[in-house]
RNA sequence: GUGGCCAUAGCUCAAUGGUAGAGCCCCAGAUUGUGGUUCUGGCUGUUGCGGGUUCGAGUCCCGUUGGCCACCCCA
């Protein structure tokens, strides 16, 4: 038995590495003074049709439950945080800063950095329509790559605003049933032929072109530069105007995070979208948000398959599963004393491993190494002293049973 | 959802249509109280699954499931 296509067992190194990666998430995310919040994990299908339409139902993992009501594993946070904003935006100080880590999921066909399960980051600040607001989650974006050791040659976020795009469009006199379709051919553009492209544009090919091809110049974009810049963050961004984003509810500045590269999809996606929290609450409460989500599924990848990072996270995730304290009980008959030093020892906070079933002193050391034991403490003939070893070292020093965790206490804090 | 490539031991991979193998991992030993190295031995396969062609199929053909890649879509 195999698990379903696009979903993941977690051994204990991926489980170690999955873990680290959260952990760095939440350390970057709390020092921008962003909190922790989370929704259910399935939630009524109309939430997501509601704001995307009928069509994402294709895209769900959904079901009729025994109660006849039409629900979906959440394929992203974004309604649920509008939901969960709406109903209770009134406890909190604006401008709120959230942040997420749900495991989100989809009904596609699998493929590399593409499951149908993945976990991600998703990091909102709700209740600010100012650009300060798109530089603080921008640069908290960058950080949270910085956190894993990742510099300007691993990784550029492309900047781009959907209201240049639909400030064109007006000028234009292109009506605004017709928006939506055509920045969809925008943001298609870069993968797709010039001719296929200026077919789908008709008249407005000229006008686009030029943009694309470094004509078009965003006063708006080049402040938000020049924000992160005093910030020593310019590096890291590029204004880009072909990016769109395929979502139709952003409003204002959109960015991806890709690879230098390019070898990878997008690592990171989001930007402005100060409408839908309106919409999806049918106008009842009406803030001015952004965000973005970063996937653990590419990330991962990344950090794969660049080495120096990922020995330095590895590093990490071996310090944190090892074991402190090794006992190796080298006579049996002294498993009584060993078992009530184990107790006293996991008490005080230790990590402490020991044989179940009587074992042969070299198989016991073996353990101890492979458990990353630091010490392993010998209980045998010296009773009523143990065999403290250093095994970095090999020294071994007898230390009297009852002083042992204050020896241990003095040497080795946590 | 569409198309192309792939599928051999737990892992990485060999094997002209002619007796299924290696390395790693794991387990056990190297005269019984000391670990990373070394040496020896052991374990594991319906060659993804189901059909077909053939004296004979891991190898060729069809189907199916799963994986990879490109589309579609992208939260």
């Amino acid at each position: 038995m195999q698990p379903l296509p696009g979903f993941r067992d977690f051994l204990p190194d991926d489980c170690a590495f999955r873990y680290a990666l959260f952990a760095r998430w939440r350390e970057v995310c709390r020092g921008y003074g962003f909190v922790e919040w989370d929704a259910p994990v399935l939630e009524s299908t109309e939430l997501y049709t509601k704001k995307s339409g009928p069509e994402i139902v294709g895209q769900l993992f959904n079901f009729t439950d025994k109660g006849e009501r039409e629900v979906a594993m959440r394929p992203e946070l974004t309604p649920s945080l509008a939901r969960v904003v709406a109903a209770h935006e009134r406890a909190f100080r604006k401008p709120l800063k959230w942040f997420s880590l749900p495991q989100c999921f989809r009904y596609e066909k699998q493929q590399r950095g593409r499951l149908r399960e993945h976990f991600q980051l998703n990091c909102d600040l709700i209740g600010d329509a100012s650009a300060a607001a798109d530089v603080e989650v921008i640069a908290l974006a960058i950080d949270l790559l910085r956190g894993f050791g990742f510099t300007a040659s691993n990784f550029v976020v492309r900047l781009s605003d959907r209201e240049f795009w639909t400030d064109l469009l007006r000028e234009q006199n292109v009506p605004d049933e017709r928006w939506s379709e055509l920045l969809q051919v925008i943001d298609k553009s870069e993968r797709e032929p010039r001719e296929k492209t200026a077919e789908r544009l008709g008249p407005l090919a000229a006008a686009v072109f030029d943009v694309l091809d470094g004509g078009g110049r965003s006063e708006k974009l080049e402040a938000l530069v020049r924000e992160l810049d005093a910030r020593g963050l310019a590096e890291y961004v590029k204004i880009d105007l072909s990016i769109v984003r395929g979502l139709a509810y952003y409003t204002g500045v959109v960015f991806e995070v890709f690879d230098r590269a390019g070898a990878l999809r997008a690592i990171a996606g989001g930007g402005r979208y100060d409408n839908l929290i309106a919409q999806l609450s049918d106008g009842a409460v009406s803030l001015p948000a952004v965000g973005f989500a970063m996937g653990d599924v590419v990330l991962g990848d990344l950090i794969k398959e660049t080495p120096e990072i990922f020995a330095r996270l590895a590093d990490v995730v071996s310090r944190q599963s090892a074991l402190d304290i090794y006992l190796v009980i080298a006579k049996e008959e002294r498993r009584p004393e060993a078992m009530r030093q184990l107790q006293q020892l996991r008490d005080a906070g230790w990590r402490v491993d020991c044989p179940l079933a009587a074992a042969k002193v070299g198989k016991q050391f073996q353990a101890a190494e492979a458990g990353g034991a630091k010490i392993t403490l010998l209980y045998g003939d010296e009773w009523p002293s143990v065999k403290m070893k250093t095994l970095a070292t090999r020294e071994e020093v007898l230390v009297p049973n009852e002083e042992l965790l204050q020896r241990l206490g003095c040497s080795r804090g946590r």
